[in-house]
RNA sequence: UGGGGCGUCGCCAAGCGGUAAGGCAGCGGUUUUUGAUACCGCCAUUCCCAGGUUCGAAUCCUGGCGCCCCAG
């Protein structure tokens, strides 16, 4: 008899600890869990700590939140600890965020954040606190199989599946996650439930944007980080005409169209960004379009191991975009590297990003897992002429 | 200083006597648990300057000024 964590134990001999970020979703986590009869222990990590910070909305994990996070301990009743990861974070989330850019890539902090930082530093001292398990408030799904397996599902809520975000989880560390909110239908649930268990938190703002960067300034952040980092170059047309100069290739991201300062007679979008030619290229809308892209880093969470895919890859559906609905494509790997074709192009396509594997397209999709989008590559022979 | 052309928002540009289109850029906002995108809103009381004609001019006339091209 298994509880509703999937562990065989009764609840109250369960252990179970929540990375409460201060917000409303683990907020809620917690209390549920405790409701269930849960021996719950609450960990907030303490990630960062920079004035300006503090004072944000929208933001977690520092200041005002770890505050909430242990306030809502105490409400409900469990014992609460706070960690210092600061310098872990600065290393692995940081860091790596900054030398992206300098790359001239596009990273996303809250994968890092999760595979390097909360799913094993954090999950790791959960073993060492005994727990069974260790749940979060993200918006995904995971569910037992045959054997000790998990599977990683999305949310039921389709708006706000987080799988992009978390296509990097190992299968060791998902067998040993829970996402107990991943069935709820909306939000809206979420803070009623929040409601009716009384905590403060149940209204408060969603976080968005970069949790360590103050009012959306990244640029800034870069340039402090890594000084000397943002060198002015050319802004190039693809069809080699010199447009204009930049500050810096790290203010820029493949896709992007506001803030070329380049008025020609239609809009211009950033095509490419040549760090070492310190250069931005910029064309068309039309040139965003990106049907093959070479993964590095690549998480696999199928069944068949990678290595024993088809020579022709399988079908799958891919998202490039978190706020993009996963789009048909295939996926293979051939000496050079693991490739996705997708079978219509997407626009603002950029290395550094993700590129998250689905099982098909739809909302109840299986997550097979994803990497770091290395470059745009060209089609395979075959797939030209299929095209 | 012969001839021709042109000067309208930061850039491009419509308008050709009836009371300043549009695009690009920029700014603001919405959407977005990464970066973007997208969407919405704002953006020339004034048309190089000065006179004049007219009920009325960016549009016509005169004179300046400034560009560009051809010719020297």
């Amino acid at each position: 008899m298994r509880n509703t964590l999937d562990i065989a134990k009764k609840p109250e001999e369960t252990r179970v600890v929540v990375a409460m970020s201060g917000g409303v979703d683990s907020s809620v986590v917690a209390a549920l869990l405790k409701e269930q009869g849960y021996d719950v222990v609450g960990v907030t990590l303490q990630l960062y700590d920079h004035g300006a910070a503090i004072h944000r909305k929208g933001a977690c994990c520092a200041g005002q939140d770890i505050y909430d996070a242990k306030s809502v301990a105490d409400r409900i009743g469990i014992p609460h600890y706070v960690l210092d990861y600061e310098s872990r974070f600065r290393q692995e989330v940081i860091d790596r965020f900054v030398d992206s850019y300098v790359a001239g890539e596009t990273p996303i902090p809250c994968v890092e954040c999760n595979r390097r930082v909360k799913f094993r530093d954090l999950l790791a001292t959960a073993r060492e606190l005994g727990a069974d398990v260790l749940a979060t408030g993200h918006y995904v799904q995971s569910a037992a199989q045959e054997g000790d397996d998990r599977v990683l599902l999305r949310a039921a809520d389709p708006d706000r599946d987080q799988s992009y975000f978390l296509y990097a989880t190992t299968q060791e560390q998902l067998n040993f996650l829970r996402f107990p909110l991943g069935h709820l239908r909306s939000k809206a649930e979420t803070r009623a439930l929040a409601h009716r268990y009384g905590l403060e938190v149940a209204d408060k703002a969603d976080s968005q944007d970069i949790c360590f960067v103050p009012a959306g300034r990244y640029a800034e952040l870069v340039e402090k980080l890594r000084p000397g980092a943002a060198e002015p170059g050319e802004i190039v047309h693809l069809d080699g005409r010199v447009l204009g100069r930049h500050e810096g290739v790290i203010g820029f991201t493949i896709g992007q169209r506001k803030g070329l300062g380049i008025a020609a007679g239609e809009p211009l979008y950033v095509i490419r960004i040549d760090a070492d030619g310190k250069r931005v290229i910029v064309g068309p809308r039309e040139a965003l379009a990106t049907r093959v892209v070479r993964l590095r880093e690549v998480n696999w969470l199928g069944d068949v191991p990678l290595a024993q895919l088809p020579e022709d890859g399988i079908q799958i559906a891919a998202r490039v975009r978190s706020t993009r609905v996963p789009l048909p494509g295939s996926i293979h790997r051939d000496d050079t590297g693991v490739y996705v074709t997708l079978f219509a192009p997407e626009e603002g396509v950029a290395p550094g990003q993700a590129c998250v594997f689905y099982s098909h397209a739809g909302s109840d999709a299986r997550v097979l897992g994803g990497g770091t989008i290395e470059r745009m590559a060209q089609p395979r022979p075959s797939e030209q002429a299929a095209a």
